[in-house]
RNA sequence: GGGGGCGUAGUUCAGUUGGUUAGAACGCCGGCCUGUCACGCCGGAGGUCGCGGGUUCGAGUCCCGUCGCUCCCGCCA
């Protein structure tokens, strides 16, 4: 009988006086004399083992060779104990196995760390992963993780979506982030790159006929690291063809719903909210507005035209929230000190005492209407950034972020999904002073603004959305453009010159032109989900083996050199050899 | 590329205004214990205070540099 199948979970009272082989990990001796105990694990929901002193001459030598962790197999009678029949300390209706036989199959040196420990040293637990994986918090986090795939899958296959690989060695993106790039030894000085998505295979999947598509697909960013942020990230990746909103939303939020069902017992509420960028913008200062707090930015830009403080007068916008707190004089110069680095000048505020009376530089400066409308409750403050909009969208958002968080407005138990739909297809990049696709440079515009999109960029939107489950964004998607004669217009206004767009994208524009059809999909963070799932803040706390903030593996050292004769028949020479 | 935090036994931490031999808990080693379950009791080993330099009679503590880790900004279509 194995323990890991038939020993989880409630002790089992049935199973007394058993004959039970047991294997698995144990950990700790306490040696009596002859008499040796040994906790097994405790999801194995075995408490101990007892070693007979019938076994004497064994546990002699047991009571010398058990240290640490090891892993044995044991034979024995499973005996429930309760405190009636050993002692008061026993709690009832917990089992232990009175072992015949025994033998350590592997032993242990000494952990480098204790396994009950919390906060043990991050880069210290990523050298020794396999230790650190054995802990109850990460067993849960891969469990729930394996067990998210599989609904996911089950549900894909459900709905009629085909899996389908690509490849992970192929073509690097002109668009976005850097490139993870491998050298060719058949092919002397080229270079293939990491998928960053497999956006356009999935896309010529569809023109090729198979009218739905998924992939648990490993994508790859050569950026910066953050607690949030790995190189090679997991997303489920969907594709369709005559693409239906309702349709995908459908499949979308039936999957998400078994998941929290089956992985977390919850129910959530279907079909998920929607809101516009621009609703999601003005009111929460944020394209994955976290919905479980109201706290919402209010606009004062039209009131304060005429403001005497100057600031207000000045600005291209003026907005504020009520935060229901008179915040000390230490928590506004934290909060401003937030908001510069978030871009913004300053922080004005007004704070209300406990009596409702107004404490704060700026008030003199208002007008007697002013003050009315940002009139607030007793203790209570109001923050004001005056910027331009965006700008005072960043500052304000962030903070309403972090002040939720602050001041425990953020129920833990509960989700809130959301679909932010109707996002600008463009956006300036100031320092290159050009175009840049907000999603991806294959979105197809909006319908009303398909005509027009590329006469009003600023204002073009696209058929996109993404999906937010309490302020963060599992991943997002769009439809795509089917027509070579759109995807050049819009290759055009991104800069692109006829030349380069079919050295990068030949193959891509000479399919679409061969016949494609409508299209549509989304891909969704498997790694993030699972940090939500599992409350997790921490990404690396969900994948089995990842490496650190410098995308370094402590564990096996990579990234690590090569010889100078793998250098030599890639045909590459560093220009700096490494110390 | 930039900013914040951290770095002291194997591990998690403490270490006062700079002052004798740098402590605790857990872990480890030895001994005792036949019903323990965070077992208990007795004893022991274990430290280049990340590294380098400076100030000082004297530096874990102050200063400069450097390395590593971490969080954040930039970046992440």
């Amino acid at each position: 009988m194995n323990w890991r199948t038939h020993m989880c979970g409630e002790p089992t009272k049935e199973l007394v006086g058993e004959k039970l082989t047991l294997s698995g990990w144990a950990a700790r001796r306490r040696d009596h004399g002859g008499l040796v105990f040994v906790d097994l694990r405790d999801r194995t929901g075995i408490t101990q083992l007892v070693i007979n002193p019938e076994l004497a001459a064994q546990a002699a030598e047991l009571a010398h060779q058990i240290r640490n962790e090891f892993v044995l197999r044991t034979e024995g009678t499973l005996v429930a104990r309760s405190a009636e029949t050993v002692n008061e300390n026993m709690p009832t209706g917990e089992v232990e196995l009175q072992v015949e036989s025994l033998q350590i199959v592997s032993r242990s040196t000494p952990l480098p760390f204790q396994l009950d420990e919390e906060n043990v040293d991050e880069t210290l637990r990523l050298r020794y992963r396999w230790l650190d994986l054995r802990r109850d918090k990460l067993q849960r986090n891969i469990g729930l993780r394996a067990q998210m795939v599989g609904i996911i899958r089950r549900e894909m296959e459900a709905a009629g979506f085909l899996d389908i690989q690509t490849p992970i060695l192929f073509k690097p993106t002109p668009e976005g982030a850097r490139d993870f790039v491998v050298p060719s030894r058949l092919q002397k000085g080229r270079f293939y790159a990491l998928p960053q998505s497999p956006q356009i295979l999935k896309q010529l999947t569809m023109v090729a006929g198979f009218d739905r598509y998924y992939q648990i697909a490993i994508c790859f960013r050569d950026e910066d690291l953050r607690a949030d942020r790995v190189q090679e990230i997991t997303q489920l990746d969907v594709e369709m063809s005559f693409p239906d909103q309702e349709l995908l939303y459908d499949v979308m939020e039936r999957m998400y719903a078994r998941i929290w069902r089956e992985c977390l017992g919850i129910e959530i509420e279907t079909p998920f909210p929607r809101m516009t960028f621009a609703e999601a913008d003005r009111r929460f200062g944020s394209d994955k507005p976290d919905t479980r707090f109201a706290l919402e930015i209010e606009d004062a830009t039209d009131a304060t035209r005429e403001s005497q403080f100057g600031v207000f007068a000045a600005a291209e916008a003026v907005r504020f929230l009520r935060v229901p707190q008179e915040l000390s004089r230490g928590d506004l110069a934290k909060l401003e000190e937030l908001a510069k680095e978030w871009g913004a000048k300053g922080l004005a505020y007004l704070v209300y005492d406990d009596e409702g009376e107004v404490r704060s530089p700026i008030a003199k400066f208002l007008s007697q209407d002013e003050l009315a409308l940002f009139r607030g409750e007793p203790a209570s403050t109001v923050l004001f950034a005056a910027d331009a909009w965006p700008a005072t969208s960043r500052v304000l958002g962030a903070l309403r972020t972090h002040l939720g968080r602050e001041l425990g407005l953020i129920d833990d138990e509960v989700f809130t999904f959301l679909w932010v739909y109707d996002f600008p297809m463009f956006e300036r990049d100031e320092d290159e002073g050009r175009w840049t696709a907000v999603h991806h440079p294959f979105t197809r515009p909006a319908k009303e603004w398909e005509e027009r999109f590329s006469d009003d960029p600023e204002h073009a939107l696209a058929h996109a959305y993404d999906l937010i489950v309490n302020g963060n964004e599992l991943g997002g998607g769009s439809f795509r453009i089917h027509e070579p004669g759109i995807q050049a217009q819009v290759f055009d206004l991104l800069g692109m010159s006829e030349a380069e767009q079919r050295s990068k994208f030949g193959f891509l524009l000479d399919a679409l032109a061969m016949g494609a059809p409508p299209m549509g999909g989304i891909a969704l963070g498997i790694d993030r989900m699972t940090m939500v799932l599992a409350g997790e803040p921490n990404l690396r706390d969900v994948i089995a083996f990842p490496k650190n903030q410098a995308g370094v593996d402590p564990m096996s050292g990579a990234p690590s050199d090569v010889t100078q004769e793998q250098l030599l028949e890639l045909g590459i020479q560093l220009v700096e050899p490494p110390n």
